[in-house]
DNA sequence: TCGTAGATTTTCT
DNA sequence: GAAAATCTACGAC
């Protein structure tokens, strides 16, 4: 069985949360079976000076009001049709986030394909991107504001990991300098990484 | 196998 | 009304 890590792990500043978190599970104890996943990429968002984050310059809102709260809440957050799952760093009041962008299925593989539904090819396919991981677990808007260091969604403390390698992050086109800033962390050669262009 | 375009829901201006 | 931390389908080579 797993358990969920202690929840002082989650008052680490967010660029070393980030680098921590590759290794660990993600834990669903969904009604259909247990689900879990080893996280093999993150991203950090450093709040106030990242101007590629919710919550740059901005009060909070309905929206990105979970990362100013509590660290280790859980910040779901809706893109077009797919749900982005985000880890709370530091103290209230500080919004910095961990986006949980992939991992490596290692619980409940065929319930994930389930989850996914259709005709997924490779096994890589399931969970080698935010949108296809949060969808794999079956994490939905309903864990918005829940914490990640309780049942029935949890991180768990995983295995010694590989060489960690940081590059600069994805997907963020129109955030000025901050596109260029390394705070992308991923396993090296790991085939669940989810592979972007640059 | 690779690159490009379109989908679709929530939140904010 | 517009944009968004993405995914998938489809056409070309």
């Amino acid at each position: 069985m797993y358990e969920p890590i202690d929840p002082s792990f989650f008052q680490e500043p967010v660029l070393q949360l980030a680098h921590s978190l590759v290794g660990k599970y993600i834990v669903h104890e969904s009604p259909e079976g247990l689900l879990a996943v080893r996280i093999v990429e993150t991203e950090a968002y450093h709040g106030p000076e990242d101007r590629a984050a919710h919550s740059f310059s901005n009060r909070p809102t309905k929206r990105t009001e979970v990362m100013f709260g509590e660290a280790g809440s859980v910040y779901t957050y809706q893109m077009h049709t797919h749900v982005l799952m985000n880890v709370v760093a530091a103290a209230e009041g500080t919004p910095h986030a961990v986006l949980l962008r992939a991992g490596e299925p290692v619980e409940g593989l065929e319930q994930m394909q389930e989850n996914r539904g259709s005709h997924i090819k490779k096994i890589a396919d399931l969970t080698n991107g935010p949108g296809k991981l949060s969808k794999a677990l079956g994490v939905t808007m309903k864990y918005y504001g829940h914490n990640w260091a309780e049942k029935p969604l949890y991180i768990a403390e995983g295995l010694a990991m590989n060489e960690v390698e940081t590059s600069p992050r994805v997907g963020i086109g129109n955030s000025g300098e901050a596109v260029h800033y390394p705070w992308r962390f991923y396993e090296k050669d790991n085939p669940f990484v989810s592979k972007y262009r640059k």
